[in-house]
RNA sequence: CGCGGGAUGGAGCAGUCGGUAGCUCGUCGGGCUCAUAACCCGAAGGCCGUAGGUUCAAGUCCUACUCCCGCAA
């Protein structure tokens, strides 16, 4: 089939190889304009942009997508069927009807549940033990559209969202393609998302990434895990702000002080209380550090047992 | 020129008013122990990011540069 593929992010890559790969043509590719990115002001390309570079892939990088005059480019192509991998711009209907085979998406979610951004990051923090990805034919609403194909997996009790993220953009390319075949042989029975199940992973918002330790062990746990590697969630250190990348539920059930320190390990790292259980952090990175294992920011810092991380309550 | 932190033995840090470097951990050797990631004794290991400058003397002051990172976007 003739594609064309619009995404942006990392999760988007594994799909572009596989379609590089196989019989489907691929004829350009549309991505996010450069944004100024990183500590200088530099224009940052998205990875999708680096990769079409380096596979000379046509590359259209519209302001918005459905400006008249991106979408008689994309027009031009004649594609029989767009795909949609994180992109980042919600695309309308002038562009949804343009093609024979419509316009796939690939979205990390076991839709309906977990609409929206960050599904991956939500279904963490919810402390879910499944899920997956679905392959579903895009409608006007967010995410709301058919669903074509769906592949589950489980999700560790440690894993964080960045391990999960890999294993579902792999995942997703399988399904894509599978998808694909199947709606090329027009052997697909789309499902229609069942209403009273739908439920939304919106963007994460900086509070989300405030660690605050009048909640509960299980809590944090999937806050930090949920929030790992990016954006991460931090707490504060006598005024220095500490991102936590890792953690370990040791207790779920006693109560201590919130932030306490109660015990230092060379292995677990730093064992800290909260009113419902404690949890040993790992692996922390303080402001201008690199990442580090939590024992030996202890070192460093010359924490001892009993002291307090500082409290950032945010409602 | 967006704001800011940092570069010291393998790791994380300290080093006051400039006088050739210290802590915790790790490593190695030995001891204790049924045993140990626990404990005790001992040892090795540092051109203090690079290049200049000031000085009798610089990790410590000045200048330039390189690299790493947090915030913000």
């Amino acid at each position: 089939m003739r594609v064309v593929f619009m995404g942006s992010a990392d999760f988007s890559l594994p799909c572009l190889d596989a379609l590089y790969h196989s019989e489907h043509e691929l004829l350009a590719i549309v991505t996010q304009p450069d944004k100024p990115k990183g500590r200088g002001k530099n224009l940052g390309y998205t990875p999708v942009k680096e990769w079409a570079i380096k596979q000379h892939i046509p590359l259209l990088q519209p302001l918005k997508v459905n400006d008249p005059q991106s979408v008689a480019e994309i027009a031009a192509l004649h594609a029989d069927v767009f795909i949609v991998v994180a992109f980042g711009q919600i695309l309308k209907q002038n562009l949804l009807q343009l093609t024979k085979f419509g316009c796939l998406n690939v979205h990390g979610s076991l839709l309906p549940a977990y609409r929206g951004a960050a599904p991956i990051h939500w279904a963490i923090r919810n402390g879910e033990t499944e899920t997956g990805v679905s392959i579903m034919q895009m409608d006007a609403g967010m995410d709301s559209g058919p669903i074509l194909l769906q592949k589950s997996m489980m999700i560790g009790e440690n894993e964080t969202v960045g391990e999960v993220h890999d294993c579902m953009a792999t995942l997703g390319a399988q399904a894509l393609m599978e998808a694909l075949t199947l709606l090329e042989k027009g052997k697909v029975k789309e499902q229609k998302q069942e209403q009273s199940l739908v439920t939304f992973a919106p963007l994460l918002k900086k509070e989300h990434e405030a660690i605050c330790w009048q909640k509960d062990a299980v809590f944090l746990h999937n806050q930090i895990r949920g929030m790992s590697p990016w954006p991460g969630t931090y707490t504060v250190w006598q005024g220095e702000r500490i991102k936590l990348y890792r953690s370990l539920l040791a207790d779920t059930e006693k109560s201590y002080m919130p932030g306490q320190i109660l015990k230092i390990d060379n292995q677990n790292g730093i064992l800290v209380g909260t009113p419902k259980g404690a949890l040993w952090l790992k692996e922390v990175q303080p402001a201008g550090k690199k990442k580090m294992h939590a024992a030996e920011f202890a070192r460093g810092k010359r924490i001892q047992i009993g002291m307090q991380f500082d409290d950032i309550s945010i409602a």
